[in-house]
DNA sequence: ATATGTGCAAAGCATTTGCGGAGAT
DNA sequence: ATCTCCGCAAATGCTTTGCACATAT
């Protein structure tokens, strides 16, 4: 992560641009409107550089692939069942320390909420 | 899911004499003890009909493979960074319903614990 | 007897990597 | 000019699928 390069910038900026995090593909698609040569290879190379440094979090949730999204502390992630877009929630609910067995240790934690978004709450009926 | 096969019984047998949930390669390990023959393409064809019967169900947790466990209801999992093993926690915290911005609508969550688990707290030091 | 189930090998996806050529310094 | 970076294509790891044979009913 020597070199500035315009492939750099796009990519860095596409995740900018977005409010959320990003899937390797969105990424792709985003940056290739500033440099449609892109390949997704240098994609996933200049993620991982980004995450290794630690400007970039993974984002994982259950069953999805990795998202991206730049590092800011921990919060958690609200996933819509009718667009698939991931929201950062910007709260914690505690350290659930107390709800494991005796002898068992708890460090951290990942929690996911689902349900629908702002967005998709007027037309989704469910 | 009519036939009743010895490949079947094994996937199952192993599936309930492990307390935890299991990813595909450990049940094709633990079921080959009794049929050696069986193929990793069985027991993914024989897991995604369990699952689809809703006999089983799959453990996602974050950034790792899918796991299957007999369904039990709502309930929650606790990742051991040192064996890598997953356990059941049979407890929830509440429904988070409150954490996430006005227009949002929560309808379910999936909660993952990480730490150590009993087995592994008296020779880890971290 | 017949339709379902199994094992193997090939196909799919997402991600990573090797390599020769392109570009930043 | 040099060394890093890029795009392409091949490799990888997990999961799914096609096909011919085996087997439960």
């Amino acid at each position: 992560m020597e070199r500035s390069t315009k492939q750099r910038a796009a990519i860095r900026d596409a995740l900018k641009a977005a409010d959320r995090p990003l899937l390797a593909t969105e990424v792709l698609e985003l940056a290739q409107r500033a440099v449609p040569s892109l390949g997704i290879a240098t994609v996933y190379r200049t993620l991982k550089a980004l995450v290794d440094q630690e400007s970039l979090q993974v984002v994982e949730l259950p069953g999805e692939n990795p998202r991206f999204e730049f590092a800011h502390g921990h919060h958690h992630h609200f996933y819509c069942r009718d667009c698939g877009r991931v929201y950062d929630v910007h709260a914690c609910a505690g350290e659930f320390v107390d709800i494991v067995p005796a002898g068992f240790v708890v460090k951290s934690h990942e929690l996911t909420l689902y349900g629908h978004c702002a967005d998709c709450q007027g037309h989704a009926v469910a």
